[in-house]
RNA sequence: CGGGAUGUGGCUCAGCCCGGUAGAGCACUGCGUUCGGGACGCAGGGGUCGGAGGUUCAAAUCCUCUCAUCCCGACCA
């Protein structure tokens, strides 16, 4: 039979090859009546976010666990999308796809020190013979495993090796629906270099490439410096997506390119000339203030500005107690805060303890002949005769001045920079934008490689740690942020390059046979192309089939009923309401021509 | 983990205060009418009221415990 290559066998066979290829290209056209896309007319209550809502209702995730989510194949249509986006972006930066395994032994977390220092987002699992392992959040132990047995030499540099996988993060509080899941999808890549000016190549290669990626999906974004966090690594850009309901506040210069985490960014201080402490100025004095306990209500007590009175909280880390000192109009930001007293952990004790292990009474804390350690916002030695508390309950203190009542050592920024700060880098004006943060970036150095013993030998025969970068895309989160930025009253307005169909074809009129010959050969024609196409052949009212198809945001909506037919049109209308054109029903040129249009359009990268 | 709330047909919710027959709308099935922006009529199917325990002649309703989910704060793609 093997042999029979003219025959009848090989001729079925190679049929039947051909339909399964064919079968495969049109996978992503379906008809309405026999496609598993259950759309939802009222609001889900659990759901929030706009995402969240329009992913329910548009049939594209459900809901299993708290933070676990299934995808329906409308929303693993759109997770594809961004997929092949991603994939196609990453190989062209000459990263190679593999895949790792999810779950992961406890050995390697301990190797690398993460074991315990990840804490309880790490989701340990014990197996029968009472083994630890955990299912991965991340996978900087597992790649830099693989890559410590197999690179030898500088000859095999650099390496950038990625992979698209799940993850699981037993997040605290997840919400939002795609937006913070525990079980999320994620691309992950590692890059391996020869020392730290390679691996800077490394990291611009894929600042550009995520550049390119986000700009292809559509997405309005911005490249923003950020704390590296728990992943650890000394330089780090996040992607943030611009969006009401994001997370993430995002700092940015009117005038020039600075862009930063509010968690990170910098305000300029401009050192004032500032007057040395007059030694004549009268002595600082306690005045009662019972019960003002905010800086609000003190700042009326003594009518003054709340710039002008200092803002003390006892901040707890593994250094142990420390009174954090800043303007009682700035927010202290927590991560500067931990960076100054280069802490592991930070955090702000409950009032009772301060009462019961400090003795100090909260809403009345102040530097001035303080027992606890000191650390002091850059802004506040600029500070003239302030008020801070005393450290009696009922009391504050007037006239304090730095440098005679109390000074340290410890001085730094530790405030978090709001809107109208002037920029680090040109002076110009701040503003913030909220945002969801869709990709990160981290230059990672020797910590992983060093802990896990990576090394390679280089031109000079000496034995070095191999310069790690990683870099995370949350493939769900891009999805869910796409559809924050692109939706309307009426449901998604996905981008075309996302959107799971490209076009929804409406037949208004089943029972005419003529009207619903011209819609199955249009269908035949649009698949044909490989254009993904939604084609609405159930028996349902009018007004039910453009409700549906708004609400999955198809771009381009084709509608085809007994008027448009009989007056030889079909009207197409784009999703985003710019567009509402008659197009002929004999003459398919001009469709072609919109929808290469609209695919041209949407795939601009901005250079 | 702290603070707040909610669990009642597939979905959205009423009923709970003041204990006594489990309800509405949507969805689903059948028939008929309708048919360019989520139609209408008639007839149906479907619920151990999150779970356990208690009080009571009697519990969706009151009490205790428990589980789950959601919202507000500390983590992160």
């Amino acid at each position: 039979m093997l042999d029979n290559r003219g025959g009848t066998f090989y001729k079925a066979y190679t049929r039947c090859c051909i339909n399964f290829i064919t079968l495969r290209l049109k996978r992503n056209c379906m008809r309405f009546s026999r496609m598993y896309l259950p759309t939802l007319k009222e609001e889900p209550a659990e759901a929030e976010v706009i995402s969240h809502r329009l992913m329910l209702r548009a049939g594209m995730v459900r809901r299993l666990a708290a933070g676990i989510y299934s995808y329906l194949p409308m929303g693993l249509m759109a997770l594809r999308n961004v997929e092949a986006i991603i994939r196609q972006e990453m190989n062209r930066a000459g990263a190679q796809e593999l895949l790792l395994p999810a779950v992961q032994p406890a050995e390697l977390w301990q190797e690398s020190g993460r074991w315990d220092f990840y804490g309880k987002e790490l989701l340990r699992i014990t197996d029968r013979h009472q083994r630890n392992f955990c299912f991965g959040p991340t996978h900087e132990e597992v790649i830099t495993d693989l890559v410590r047995h197999e690179v030898r030499s500088y000859r095999q540099l650099p390496l950038n090796l990625y992979q698209i996988q799940t993850k699981f993060r037993d997040e605290i509080r997840p919400r939002f629906g795609l937006m913070r899941g525990r079980e999320f999808i994620m691309k992950d890549a590692y890059s391996f270099d020869v020392d730290d000016a390679a691996a800077g190549i490394s990291y611009q290669g894929m600042r550009e490439a995520y550049s390119r990626i986000f700009s292809l999906c559509g997405l309005d974004f911005r490249a923003v410096e950020a704390d590296s966090g728990a992943i650890g690594g000394s330089f780090s850009h996040e992607f943030v997506v611009l969006a009401e309901s994001g997370e993430d506040a995002v700092a940015s210069c009117q005038a020039c390119a600075y862009a930063a985490n509010v968690e990170k960014a910098e305000g300029r201080f401009a050192a004032a000339d500032k007057c040395a402490a007059d030694a004549a100025a009268p002595a600082a004095a306690a005045v009662a203030t019972p019960d003002r306990e905010s800086v609000e209500s003190v700042a009326a007590f003594f009518k003054v500005d709340p710039g002008a009175i200092l803002k003390s909280m006892i901040f707890e880390s593994d250094r142990g107690f420390c009174l954090v000192v800043v303007p009682g109009d700035r927010e202290v930001n927590e991560i500067k805060v931990k960076a100054a007293l280069g802490a592991e952990w930070l955090e702000i004790p409950a009032p009772s303890r301060i009462a019961d292990e400090l003795g100090l009474p909260v809403g009345y804390l102040g530097p001035v002949d303080t027992v606890l350690p000191l650390l002091v916002d850059r802004q506040v030695p600029e500070l003239e005769a302030v008020v801070c508390g005393a450290n009696r309950h009922g009391f504050h203190l007037q006239g304090v001045i730095w440098g005679r009542d109390f000074s340290c050592n410890k001085v730094a920024d530790l405030v978090q920079v709001r809107a109208g700060d002037r920029c680090p880098r040109c002076g110009g004006l701040l503003q913030i934008d909220r945002g969801i943060e869709v990709g990160h970036i981290f230059k990672l150095g020797t910590k992983y490689s060093e802990k896990l013993k990576a090394t390679f030998l280089d031109q000079e025969g000496q034995e070095r740690p191999l310069v790690m970068g990683c870099y995370g895309i949350g493939v769900g989160r891009t999805v869910a942020a796409a559809i924050e930025q692109h939706y309307d009253e009426n449901g998604i307005c996905f981008p075309y390059a996302i959107a799971p169909f490209k076009v929804a074809l409406l037949n208004l009129d089943l029972k005419s046979a003529e009207v619903t010959a011209a819609c199955e050969a249009l269908y035949a024609e649009l698949e044909g192309r490989g254009i993904a196409v939604l084609y609405d052949d159930r028996n349902e009212r009018p007004g039910v089939k453009f409700k549906d198809a708004d609400l999955i945001g198809a771009p381009l909506r084709l509608t085809l009923g007994r008027k448009s037919f009989e007056r030889g049109i079909i009207e197409a209308r784009l999703r985003d309401g710019s567009s509402n054109a008659e197009l002929p029903l004999a003459d398919r040129a001009p469709l072609w021509s919109l929808l290469a249009e609209l695919a041209a359009d949407d795939s601009r990268i901005p250079s």
